[in-house]
DNA sequence: GTTCTAGAAC
DNA sequence: GTTCTAGAAC
């Protein structure tokens, strides 16, 4: 706590009833425009505002916490609306005014996430600032205030969040809250989030911008709706209800730390998707639950979240975006019964019951079956969902088929097993939704389920290479040919030198076999090349270390390469190199876009195939790989990267990705 | 993957 | 004016 506020501030309840107060809390680093736009809103709204500014608060002293606290309180309970106007960037940092107001008044977030360079840049040029943070100190604070950033979440209690990513984002959030007369309301939900470029994704998101934006343009003339124009979620995500736990009466307890211990083994294994909890009641025991454990495992609540709502209607009436829906089926498959059964079947029409007899006849317990909806079904043309998966849990009703007797000891493994299921079918379907390209969806329905996968296997595996994308594979396929370059050739790999090396030393490991494209093609069957190209890596790296060894290494695929042929990067940490030219040669190597080989090789060995990133990664602002500063273009970066002395993340020391000549000598293989 | 270059950003 | 990025062509 970061105060001295002697009281806690009280609201009386009766001005509660009377007004439609709201408290709006703003999320940004310094430089993001938080007083700019409250003051926007302030000046041109019918509804009467105050700013609580934790810069200005204090009278020319440093403002408190708890200061901004009691005149949240004071404005609250005068009937005024409120903007906390201080950076909240920490969830910490916002959980006192959930914590205090959440009961008595509608919180809303809005978070101002603008490029860090934005940011910066305004801080730098500004003057007269109420907090006196300007100039060149500027820079150093937002950038480790960046570092600690936490997204707002719906279940921290915010019933509304908005995200702005650029001017328009905020000045559509502007216009919305500006016009929000005394007793209106905005609808809850999560808005704004979207991916800045998600190629494979692309034809899906144009057409359902479409829907979307018909569905809600009645909504936007009536003021109740938001800023979110149409563009998606940031990842695919995965809407599922408790299983078992309603009519098959699983116990709660066993039932959540089911949940909660799978979702959290699938999220650490998959990147890139998200999974969201779903109950019809606020009172929903299984959801709170779920949340307390969550907070105990230390889940990171952006992949994994719980939301109260009809899961039918997760988009157009919760804001939330979920691409693939869960089905608490039946084994019959069938529509019916009760609860969410009942309900999918009844939203989705006939096209789902199609659909799913064209993929299973009955369902096992402890298993599952992805659908595609057909582009007719309006759940596919309302919410945005491209699947509903029907999973079959356990059952401990004696009135239902397959009844257990209590067994609890079957009973959860199988409804771990229906868990696990259903998350591996949502991981592949996100993973072809990923890939699909424009073509395919026009094919949608036109073909059977059956040539539709196999046209999407094709499309997948016959990727259009250029003719520059083939000077490895061509080396590879004949190694004789180009035997000068080559620094090493056994039967399974070559190693030679990257023609542009983007730092000191960065060499290349290269597969001989025909047919391994890239990363995506490894699978079991290739662990013994990958782990022969892996030593052959090490090795080359304690030649380089006995020639300097103040460099260190790391050995890696990217997610997705532009040359053919399966390449091992070996690149010194220095990215010394004038051939990094770049945003995407830097990003190729310092985000999640580049696989350490260590990694990968566990990851085949376990689940058969290795994780991919998206090339969305290569449009990331430039960061430090060391002490993660931001950076607004290359040049500045490469300076900056050439002084930096900071120890690397620690993730990088684990497990030998990073190899340093005193780790080095401890690496047999 | 690189090179070239228009035009955005400074 | 110069610097830097990003898209097209190869």
């Amino acid at each position: 706590m970061d105060g001295g506020a002697s009281s806690e501030p009280h609201i009386s309840p009766k001005e509660e009833e009377s007004n439609r107060t709201v408290m709006v809390i703003l999320v940004g680093p310094p430089g993001s425009g938080k007083s700019t736009f409250c003051e926007a809103v302030i000046s041109a709204s019918k509804r009467p505002w105050v700013r609580v500014c934790q810069d200005a608060i204090g009278n020319g002293k440093a403002g408190t916490k708890a200061l901004c606290l009691k005149a949240a309180a004071d404005a609250l309970n005068e009937g005024k609306s409120v903007f906390i106007d201080r950076c909240n960037l920490e969830r910490e940092q916002r959980t006192d005014f959930l914590k205090l107001f959440g009961s008595r008044t509608d919180i809303h977030a809005i978070m101002l996430d603008l490029p860090a360079k934005v940011c910066i840049s305004r801080c730098v040029n500004r003057t007269g600032h109420e907090g006196n943070l300007q100039g060149g100190r500027a820079a150093i604070i937002v950038n480790k205030m960046l570092q600690n950033k936490e997204a707002p979440n719906l279940n921290e209690g915010f019933s509304r969040i908005t995200f702005c990513q650029n001017d328009s984002d905020v000045k559509e959030a502007i216009k919305m809250y500006s016009e929000l007369g005394p007793s209106d309301k905005l609808s809850p939900g999560e808005f704004g989030l979207k991916s800045k470029k998600e190629s494979g994704q692309q034809s899906i998101m144009k057409f359902f911008k479409k829907s979307a934006r018909e569905e809600n343009s009645q909504k936007e003339k009536e003021g109740t709706s938001s800023s979110e124009n149409g563009s998606g979620n940031e990842f695919p995500t995965l809407a599922f209800p408790s299983i078992s736990t309603a009519d098959f009466q699983f116990d709660l307890d066993k039932a959540s730390d089911i949940i909660v211990e799978s979702a959290q083994d699938f999220l650490r294994r998959v990147d890139n998707v998200r999974l969201a909890l779903v109950d019809l009641s606020d009172k929903s025991r299984i959801i709170s639950l779920v949340r307390e454990k969550m907070v105990k495992k230390g889940i990171n609540s952006n992949r994994f979240i719980t939301f109260v709502g009809d899961i039918t209607q997760l988009y157009s009436k919760g804001g939330l975006r979920c691409t693939v829906i869960a089905n608490a089926a039946n084994w019959r498959l069938k529509p019916g019964g009760g609860g969410v059964n009942a309900a999918i079947f009844k939203v989705a029409g006939e096209a789902l019951e199609i659909a799913t007899k064209e993929r299973a006849e009955t369902l096992n317990p402890g298993s599952s079956v992805a659908v595609p909806l057909p582009s007719t079904s309006p759940l596919y043309q309302r919410e945005g969902v491209t699947h509903v998966i029907h999973v079959l849990g356990p059952n401990m009703n004696p009135q239902r088929p397959n009844y257990l007797q209590n067994d609890y000891t079957k009973g959860c493994k199988i409804l771990r097993d229906a868990y696990s299921s259903l998350f591996e079918c949502f991981a592949s379907v996100a993973c072809l939704e990923r890939n699909k390209k424009p073509k395919l969806v026009e094919l949608k329905d036109k073909t059977s389920g059956e040539t539709k996968n196999k046209d999407k296997r094709e499309e997948v595996k016959s990727r259009n290479w250029g003719s520059w994308a083939l000077a490895l594979y061509n080396t590879a396929m004949d190694p004789e040919k180009y035997k000068d370059g080559l620094l090493e050739i056994s039967d399974d790999f070559i190693v030679l030198n990257d023609l542009y090396p983007k730092a000191r030393k960065h060499v290349l490991v290269l597969s001989r076999l025909n047919g391994l494209d890239c990363l995506e093609d490894s699978k079991r069957e290739h662990l013994p090349i990958l782990r022969s190209m892996h030593s052959a890596g090490v090795k080359w790296v304690k030649k380089f270390h006995s020639e300097d060894p103040s460099l260190h290494f790391r050995l890696g695929y990217h997610s997705v390469p532009s040359m053919r042929q399966l390449h091992l990067h070996v690149i010194s940490q220095d990215f010394d190199s004038p051939s990094l030219k770049n945003k995407k040669h830097w990003n190729s190597f310092n985000t999640a876009f580049f696989r350490d080989s260590v990694d990968v090789i566990n990851e085949i060995e376990e689940h058969g195939s290795a994780k991919l990133s998206s090339e969305k990664l290569l449009e990331m602002e430039l960061r430090c790989h060391r002490c993660k500063s931001a950076h607004p273009n290359i040049p500045k970066l490469k300076s900056h990267i050439a002084r930096c002395k900071a120890s690397f993340p620690p993730d990088l020391l684990q497990n030998s990705r990073l190899l340093s000549a005193s780790n080095n000598d401890l690496d047999t293989n």
